[in-house]
DNA sequence: AAACACTATGCAAAAATATACAAAAATATT
DNA sequence: AATATTTTTGTATATTTTTGCATAGTGTTT
């Protein structure tokens, strides 16, 4: 129904943007803005929506709206290899990875792309490449790309 | 109180492994492993522990420990003063820290500075960044003053 | 249009949760 | 050790939330 959506969407922008203990609170607010309804539907509305009441810092408590694992979970599905994010600085190059995968991402690199990386410092998620002095980007790529699928597509 | 701890830390567990849907059932789990206590108590428990109950994909309710917001805050405060010197050379920023913090220190700049930071490695008490290209001292430092307050007086 | 399926909703009752208050237990202070 | 203070807890109760049931609206099929 109409009606619905556009209260479930009034709903998540009042929870977003404002402290709210109760329902009743809620419901309040709600016919303030013209919405009728009762607690009992905004009960339902809030278990729909997964709207969770969290304890607030001052001692009371307060309406939340779902942390977004979605957002979380599409990024873990396209991460079909280790290489996260890859960016350059000068002659330095950052790859992130998913997390522990980084020092067999250097690894590889060390091994396999030495023809334009002089070497690699690896953290946990993270790998510092310093290129060879002249190289250029796209020629590090192209020399990457051979294992980080990812790459080519930029 | 002893007891009270403990109870708290397999309350913990028993949410993290276990589905709950209300109150009760989390209490009877508890006195099954021994544990003597009311509702009331286990109450003013989950409140402290910030646990929400939450909408179940079945239909149903869950209890939820919390996104380790707290536990990132707190880190956050105790962060501010990590840093110990910090030196700038080309593209890259050496950040030496209190033994130990590195690599908080490095997450805390993965997140919150990425808009200037490309990557960080961490040591035991050194960060090594690279900044992003064509990246001015001054806004790195900008940047990065947000949880380094002792970078702003430079 | 009538019959049907389906969703949304209110009402009222039930269930679940939170809290005021008092007592007990633990901790600190003199 | 005695006293004061703070913390924890149970009891009883208030508050809040959920839900069964009945009804009304909407759209679909016959």
């Amino acid at each position: 129904m109409k009606n619905k959506n556009r209260r479930i969407s009034v709903i998540q922008e009042i929870i977003a943007t404002t402290k709210v203990g109760s329902q009743d609170e809620l419901l309040q607010l709600l016919t303030n803005k013209g919405f009728n309804l009762t607690q009992a539907t905004l009960s339902r509305d809030l278990k729909a929506m997964k709207v969770v009441k969290t304890p607030a810092v001052d001692g009371g408590y307060c309406y939340k709206l779902p942390a977004n694992d979605d957002q979380a979970d599409a990024q873990a599905a396209y991460l079909t290899s280790a290489a996260v994010t890859i960016d350059f600085s000068g002659n330095i190059l950052v790859i992130h990875t998913r997390a522990g995968y980084a020092s067999s991402m250097a690894y590889r690199i060390d091994d396999e792309a030495s023809d334009v990386i002089i070497g690699t410092v690896a953290g946990e998620d993270t790998v510092v490449c310093v290129m060879k002095e002249g190289m250029t980007k796209r020629a590090v790529i192209e020399s990457l790309s051979k294992f980080i699928p990812t790459l080519k597509k930029d």
